[in-house]
DNA sequence: ACACTGTATCACCGCATGGTCATATAGTCA
DNA sequence: TGACTATATGACCATGCGGTGATACAGTGT
C-alpha cells in the first residue's frame, strides 16, 4: 500500500513529467506536440508518457498515425496546487528569517 | 518553481520516508522511537529526518539529549489521503479489467 | 575528566532512473 | 510494395540516492 503511494509521488517528483501534465491540463495532446511544446527530444517525452500511462495517470488513444495522451486522473492538479502553495508559502519565511534573524513568533524554529 | 514542486513530491516519494511521516502523525517523536518503532537503523531514520527537515516537512526539537521531531505541514497527511484513494481506485479498475476482459463501459480504456 | 546515551556524519556500495542516440515498429498514403 | 511520418524500444552512460557500518559529535550525570 504505502509502496504504491509512493510511487505515485514518485511519478510527480520528476520535473519533466510535471512540464508534461501541465502541456496536458487543457486538453489532449500528441506526443509531437509535447515534444515541440517542451523543447524535449522525442524518445524522453515518449517513456515519460509511457511511465506516467502506467501509473495510470494519463490515458491514451490512437487515432491514425498519431497517439493522443490526456489526464486520466484529475486529481493530479489539486496534488500540484496543495504542494505549490505549501511551498511557496515555506519559501516565503525562509526568507523572512533569513532577512530577519530575529524573530520570536510562535512558528519560527524551523 | 516546477522545481521545488518536484522536490517535495520526491520527498514523498520514498516509502520509508512516508513510513517516518506517518509514525509522526499523533505528535512528536526522537529519533530512537521512530528507529525502535519502524525497526530500521538508525543512521538511516537520521538522514530521512534531516532530509524532512530540509525539505520543510518536518520540525526538530533538541530537549535534553533527545531530539523531538513532528510534522510542520499537516497538508502531507491530505497529499497521502488524496493520492491514497486515487491509487486503490485504480487498483480496483485494473482488477476489474482482468477478470471481466470485454468491459464496453465508457471510462475503460486505460 | 570520564563514561554513557542519543544523534549526526562519513565513506562506501549498489541500484534505480533520467537523458540521449540509433533503430525498430505501426500506421498512412501513393 | 515502398516512401514517409509518428511513436516506441534498446543500449548505453552518468548520476542521484537509499542502505549500511564505523565513527564523530553533543549532552547528561558522576
Amino acid at each position: 500500500m504505502i509502496e504504491l503511494v509512493a510511487r505515485r509521488f514518485r511519478m510527480l517528483g520528476e520535473p519533466q513529467r510535471l512540464r508534461i501534465l501541465r502541456a496536458l491540463e487543457h486538453g489532449r495532446r500528441t506526443v509531437g506536440e509535447i515534444v515541440e511544446l517542451l523543447q524535449g527530444n522525442q524518445p524522453n517525452i515518449s517513456k515519460h508518457l509511457l511511465a506516467l500511462h502506467a501509473a495510470g495517470l494519463v490515458a491514451r488513444r490512437r487515432e491514425g498515425n498519431s497517439i493522443y495522451y490526456s489526464i486520466a486522473d484529475p486529481v493530479i492538479f489539486r496534488l500540484c496546487e496543495l504542494v505549490c502553495r505549501s511551498a511557496s508559502q515555506d519559501a516565503r519565511e525562509q526568507l523572512e528569517s533569513l532577512t530577519q534573524p530575529e524573530a520570536p513568533t510562535t512558528r519560527g524554529k524551523r
